[in-house]
RNA sequence: CGGGGCGUAGCGCAGCCUGGUAGCGCGCCUGCCUUGGGCGCAGGAGGUCCGCGGUUCGAAUCCGCGCGCCCCGACCA
C-alpha cells in the first residue's frame, strides 16, 4: 500500500502525498495550477457557506465583475501597478486579431471594481457601498505549491466604499474580526489578528491587517488580509461624491481577502501521520459509517447501518455509508482516516446483538463502545467536542512555540532552534525588518492588535513602537 | 543565470556500466475465498523506454543535439 511519508521526516512531502492520497487536489497540465478535486472543492464550499453566511450577515452583497482589465485601468494607481506588474498574466490577442489595449487577468480586482463605483457614487446617501465577490484570479507565481501558492486561485474580495476615514478603518477592523472569528469558529484554527508592517502591506493600501496561524512545523501562515486603503484608489479612480456639507470628496476604501489557501493551511495545521485530519464544522464526511460484513450482511447488517444513516441525516449529520463490498473493514479503517473524517461508525453482528455501536474518533485514535438509544444525539455531542479539542490542541501547540526575544542574540539563537512566533519589540524601521530577515529568515507577521508599545527595538536597540510576532513564513 | 540529478506501464522504481525479443512492487480487470486495523489464491489487461539524429547486423542501453521536470545556489519580491 502505498505510504505517505511521515511528518517529521520530511513536512513538505508528508504534506504533497497527503492531498493526493486523499485526493484532494492533483497537478495539472498547465504549470503553476492544480485541479481541486471533489473531495477538496467539497472544503471549499462548506469554507464559502460559513464565511458568506458571516459577509451577508455584516450587511455586505455579493456580485461579479469580469476576468479582464484594460492595462491602463491597472496601472492607474502607482503603489499598485508596481507590487502586482511582475505577476500579472496579459491577453493580447483575441482570435486572430492583436489586440489594441492588452487585458490583465486579475490578480486583484480593486482596478475594475475602483472604476464602476467612480460610475456608480455620486452622492454621500450612495455610502456605503459593501460589495464582495466570490472569483477566480492569475497571479504568475515563480515557485508554487498545492493551495499554499498557485497561478490561479479561488478567493473571496470584498470591495467596500465610506463616507470617512473613521468608517473605513472601522470597516477593515470588523472584517478582520469576522475573518479571525470564522477561522477559528470554523477552522479550530487559533489566529493572531493583527497590523501588516508597512513593507508587508498590500500594493496601493494604506494599512494591511492579517490574521497568522503557526502551522504544524512552526512556520507561519497568512490565512487572511484586510485593508484600509484610504483614498488611495479613490483618488486614482476619481471615486467621488458630493459630501452633507455640500463639498465634493473622495470616498474611503477597503478590500479584503481569503483564498483556497485556507485548506492548505487546515491540512497543516490539524493532520498527523494517519492523513488528514479534519475540523467537524469544514469535514464533507463528519461520520464515515463501516458495516461489518459477516455471513449474509446485507440481509442482516446493513439496515441497521441505513437506519443509523437515516437518523444522523435527519440531525444535520453529513454521514458516508461505505457499503462497498470491494474493501475490507480494515481498509475502510485506514482510507477515511487519512482522508480525515472525524469519527468512524463500525457495526457488526456482535454490535447489534448488544445493542450498541462502535466509534473511533479521528483526532485522538480513540475508540468507545456507545448504546444504540440516544446515538444520534451522543454523536452530535461528539462531533461538537472533537472541533473544540482541536481548537485547544492548536492553541497549545501554539503557545508551546511562541517565545519572547530580550536581547538580539537570544532572537537569534531561538530562531536557529525551534522555529514558531518569536515576540520582540521593534522600531518601526524597515532596516531592523530587513536586516533580521537577512540573518534570521523571519519575517514580522504582524503587530498584535491588543499588544501595545514597549520596550526597545531588539536589534537596534531605538524605543519600540510595538510588539512584533516574527516567525519563518509560508 | 550557475552547479547537480532525473525522464522506462496509472504511480514508485530496476534494467543502462559490459548492446541481443522490456521487468518488479503498488494500483487496475475477472473469478473464488475472506471481511472487527490496509486478507489470500488463481488468471489477466496495460509500454512511441521524453524527442530527433548518429554508430551498429542489432540501441532503453553507446555518442551528439534538443525538450521537460526536480534539488541546491544566485537574483527578484
Amino acid at each position: 500500500m502505498t505510504k505517505i511519508t511521515s511528518r517529521t521526516e520530511d513536512f513538505s512531502r508528508w504534506y504533497t502525498d497527503v492531498i493526493r492520497r486523499a485526493e484532494l487536489a492533483d497537478y495539472s497540465p498547465v504549470k503553476g495550477c492544480m485541479v481541486i478535486r471533489p473531495y477538496g472543492y467539497a472544503i471549499w464550499e462548506l469554507i464559502q457557506q460559513g464565511l458568506d453566511r458571516r459577509i451577508k450577515a455584516t450587511g455586505h452583497v455579493n456580485a461579479y465583475f469580469p476576468l479582464l482589465i484594460p492595462q491602463s485601468l491597472l496601472t492607474k494607481e502607482a503603489d499598485h501597478v508596481e507590487g502586482f506588474a511582475p505577476q500579472v498574466a496579459w491577453v493580447t490577442r483575441g482570435g486572430t486579431e492583436e489586440l489594441e489595449e492588452p487585458l490583465a487577468i486579475r490578480p486583484t480586482s480593486e482596478a475594475i471594481i475602483g472604476t464602476m463605483y467612480a460610475k456608480w457614487i455620486q452622492s454621500w446617501r450612495d455610502l456605503p457601498v459593501l460589495i464582495n465577490q466570490w472569483a477566480n484570479i492569475v497571479r504568475w507565481e515563480k515557485v508554487t505549491r498545492l493551495f499554499l501558492r498557485t497561478t490561479e486561485f479561488l478567493w473571496q474580495e470584498g470591495h467596500t466604499a465610506h463616507e470617512t476615514a473613521e468608517e473605513a478603518e472601522e470597516e477593515t477592523l470588523k472584517i478582520l474580526g469576522l475573518y479571525k472569528e470564522f477561522v477559528e469558529t470554523e477552522l479550530a484554527m487559533p489566529v493572531i489578528a493583527g497590523r501588516k508592517s508597512d513593507s508587508e502591506k498590500f500594493a496601493g493600501a494604506s494599512r494591511t491587517y492579517s490574521i497568522e496561524a503557526l502551522m504544524g512545523d512552526g512556520r507561519a501562515l497568512q490565512a487572511a488580509t484586510s485593508h484600509n486603503l484610504g483614498q488611495n484608489f479613490a483618488k486614482a479612480f476619481g471615486i467621488q461624491f458630493q459630501a452633507r456639507d455640500k463639498s465634493l470628496q473622495h470616498i474611503w476604501g477597503t478590500s479584503w481577502g481569503i483564498t483556497t489557501r485556507l485548506i492548505g493551511a487546515v491540512i497543516m495545521m490539524h493532520g498527523d501521520d494517519n492523513g488528514l485530519v479534519f475540523p467537524p464544522r469544514i469535514a464533507p464526511h463528519q461520520v464515515v459509517i463501516v458495516p461489518i460484513p459477516r455471513g449474509n450482511w446485507r440481509e442482516t447488517v446493513l439496515p441497521h447501518a441505513k437506519a443509523i444513516f437515516d437518523e444522523l441525516t435527519a440531525q444535520g449529520v453529513r454521514v458516508m455509508l461505505d457499503d462497498r463490498d470491494a474493501y475490507t473493514p480494515g481498509w475502510k479503517f485506514a482510507e477515511w482516516e487519512l482522508r480525515g473524517v472525524p469519527v468512524r461508525l463500525e457495526i457488526g453482528p456482535k454490535d447489534i446483538e448488544k445493542g450498541q455501536v462502535m466509534l473511533a474518533r479521528r483526532d485522538t485514535r480513540e475508540k468507545l463502545s456507545a448504546s444504540r438509544e440516544g446515538l444520534a444525539a451522543r454523536i452530535v455531542d461528539l462531533l461538537a467536542e472533537i472541533q473544540r479539542s482541536l481548537f485547544d490542541r492548536a492553541v497549545t501547540f501554539r503557545e508551546e512555540h511562541t517565545s519572547e526575544a530580550a536581547s538580539y542574540d537570544e532572537f537569534k539563537q531561538i530562531l536557529e532552534g525551534r522555529p514558531g512566533f518569536v515576540i520582540a519589540p521593534w522600531c518601526g524601521s524597515v532596516e531592523c525588518e530587513n536586516q533580521i530577515k537577512a540573518d534570521t529568515q523571519a519575517t514580522l507577521r504582524n503587530l498584535p492588535l491588543e499588544d501595545s508599545a514597549g520596550g526597545v527595538c531588539v536589534r537596534c536597540g531605538q524605543p519600540g513602537v510595538a510588539r512584533a510576532h516574527f516567525a519563518k513564513a509560508y
